[in-house]
RNA sequence: GGGGUGGUGGCUCAAUUUGGUUAGAGCACCGGCCUGUCACGCCGGAGGUUGCGAGUUCAAGCCUCGUCCAUCCCGCCA
């Protein structure tokens, strides 16, 4: 019996017509006498009729249907009796009289309610993943992955357009001491050595920038093996992206456009044509973080000299340290109770701050505050106009190492926001971060590492300084684009100047010898004619994630790991066999468990 | 590595302030009835080592300790 149309396609305009469908048995419906059976493919739901009176030997196989098997029928396209419709379906005006039935599979009774009406109806992940095939049958989680493959069409579109080559890279590749841990292959054929899976491709696309390739895209599978989260997984897609002969300007403009005709079209909505540019400095000041959620506003301020200034030790002594104290004026929040603000201060207590001291605007202007004594009125008044905050509003306060107030105030915020609805998905809210620094303190390795990465560049006006060895202050030529609070992209422009790249190998603490033995072939490639170049990389889970308003990135990947790095459904990682090992030169030494 | 939450029929959950008969319900499943339902309806049935292991107690799903697993977060993720 091959089918003649989908599971979505027939309506009024099919009456009359005989027609085959195939798909699995979403439900059953046995009144006795006719019986339902909703077909589900991969396009929707019709419903085909099995009536004794019309064909008794179909109506009795029919009897034997359950859920998930898998039919092929042919009948004749009927509309529905008068009142008999169902708005709910696309293909709700008809359904189909059967006149022939073929069973081509049974079912057991399925582990997941694939046929669940509640919308994204969802187990448990471990058995979700465990039984993903029967999870994916679902329409919504089907909906996100042909989501995901009408979007990648539109990027192949879009650098097709803009004159970038695809170009395969490696997975095979060396590791390297920057970054995250690798996940690792050994060599059978090089006793003791091992590749690393990519991190991603960056090395790989810069030397086919200096190969003369001058536009380079992938879209590239990249390997981190770090502790998970719902928006991180072990591996990942990434959209790679380099370009020669550009400035930082020319590539957030091409990727303003991106946006615009890729991004705009595929989830229907104009982007502005420009989006907004903003400094680091003034995203970890004004929002406490380096991917703001601009949908709402709630604006931090600095009061370090006012509260520095006050009988307050908690504020004076950080003063005194150097540290800094954010405020922020929550709009409409007088009314939180005690126990609401004991578990703010709990929640900014995650992010390292010592306390969070609050301040109600009360009807008539007068500022309320456990803390009053140590403040006098006009201090107190002075607060109320630094955070701009009027009567109804409730005034939080964190003092701490400017990182710790920073960040943890920029979390109160959007713990704030989430309290109070202004989180609102269909918003969609893009900037690009830009001014990055070009290093970061590492407390645990106790040395300055990149915060992007070893081969971006020093803005131009701060090379000097770097050349003196002011880490500190050094702005990089890197971007972020951040969507709705989620870092969907990240690139820089990157050094071409050996000279310039092996100093700041040296800045970062690698000896000659250790940017030879783990740098070499990429050092010495910059000898012989690099061109300016920058790129820049998109998180293609994320991004998708994001605009449909998810925060897990699960749904989105057909397969997925869970936190624990391994899969409920086929077991990986597992032990493997001992020759395997042997032919590896390999032996395992793993702590014992239980 | 650390913290929060959770683990009870196939699934989703409940189990009385503070431990007390035979651990319940909905969905799914099986049987019966039902000829226009669409989350069909009605009647009946089967299905449980309460993650695992100790402990406290006359008595533990519930309290304590340990352990495993899941999940969310911190660290980590250039």
């Amino acid at each position: 019996m091959k089918r003649t149309h989908n599971c979505g396609a027939l309506g009024l305009n099919d009456i009359g017509n005989t027609v085959s469908l195939s798909g699995w048995v979403d439900r059953r419906r046995d009144l006795g006498g006719v019986i339902f059976v909703d077909l589900r493919d991969k396009h929707g739901k019709t419903q085909v009729v099995f009536n004794p009176e019309h064909n008794t030997k179909v109506h009795q196989i029919a009897d034997q249907l359950r859920n998930e098997y898998v039919i092929s029928i042919k009948g004749v396209v009927q509309k529905r009796p008068e009142g008999m419709e169902n708005p709910k379906l696309k293909t709700g005006m008809i359904d189909v009289r059967v006149d022939e039935l073929e069973i081509l599979n049974e079912s057991e009774n399925p582990p997941l309610a694939i046929n669940d009406p509640k919308e994204l109806a969802r187990e448990n992940d471990e058995l979700r993943l465990k039984y993903r095939y029967l999870d994916l049958r679902r329409p919504w989680i089907q909906k996100n992955l042909f989501l995901k493959s009408r979007f990648l069409k539109e990027v192949h579109h879009f650098f097709n357009k803009n004159e970038f080559e695809e170009i395969e890279t490696p997975v095979l590749c060396k590791s390297t001491p920057e970054g995250a841990r690798d996940y690792l292959v050994p060599s059978r054929v090089h006793p003791g050595k091992f590749y690393a899976l990519p991190q991603s491709p960056q090395q790989y696309k810069q030397l086919l920038m200096i190969a003369g390739v001058d536009r380079y895209y992938q879209i590239a599978k990249c390997f981190r093996d770090e502790d998970l989260r719902a928006d991180r997984q072990p591996e990942f897609t990434q959209i790679d992206v380099e370009m020669s002969f550009v400035d930082q300007n020319a590539v957030i403009e091409l990727f303003d456009s991106f946006v615009t005709e890729v991004i705009g079209k595929v989830w229907d909505f104009e982007p502005p044509t420009t989006i907004r540019r903003m400094p680091y400095t003034e995203a970890m000041l004004k929002y406490g973080s380096d991917k703001p959620d601009l949908r709402f506003d709630l604006e931090i301020k600095d009061v370090t000299e006012l509260a520095g200034h006050t009988d307050f030790g908690v504020f004076n002594n950080v003063y005194k340290s150097g540290g800094k104290i954010r405020g922020l004026a929550a709009k409409g929040c007088v009314d939180f109770t005690r126990k609401q603000i004991d578990e703010l201060t709990e929640y900014v207590g995650r992010y390292g701050a010592k306390g969070l001291v609050w301040m109600r605007v009360k009807e008539g202007g007068e500022v309320e505050t456990q803390v009053a004594k140590f403040f006098t009125l006009e201090q107190l008044h002075s607060f109320k106009e630094a955070l701009e905050a009027e009567a109804s509003d409730m005034m939080f306060f964190i003092a701490g190492p400017e990182k710790i107030a920073a960040t943890a105030m920029g979390q109160l915020r959007l713990e704030i926001a989430r309290i109070k609805g202004l989180l609102d998905p269909k918003k969609r809210e893009f900037v690009w971060i830009t001014e990055f620094p070009m290093f970061e303190y590492s407390e645990s390795e106790d040395r300055y590492v990149s915060m992007h990465h070893p081969f971006t560049s020093p803005m131009p006006e701060h090379l000097e300084a770097m050349l003196n060895g002011d880490l500190k202050n050094c702005k990089a030529e890197a971007y972020d684009l951040v969507l709705n609070g989620v870092e969907i992209g990240g690139g820089s422009i990157r050094i071409h100047k050996p000279e310039i790249q092996e100093k700041v190998f040296r800045l970062l603490g690698l000896t000659a010898e250790q940017v030879q033995e783990n740098f070499g072939f990429f050092v010495d490639a910059f000898k012989y004619g690099a061109p300016p170049h920058g790129g820049l990389a998109f998180g293609l889970d994320r991004i998708i994630a994001s605009l449909e308003g998810q925060e897990s990135i699960r749904d989105f990947i057909a397969f997925p790991k869970n936190t624990s790095a391994s899969s409920p459904m086929d077991h990986s990682p597992s032990a493997i066999d001992i020759s395997q090992l042997q032919d590896l030169h390999i032996s395992i030494n793993a702590p014992s468990k239980n």
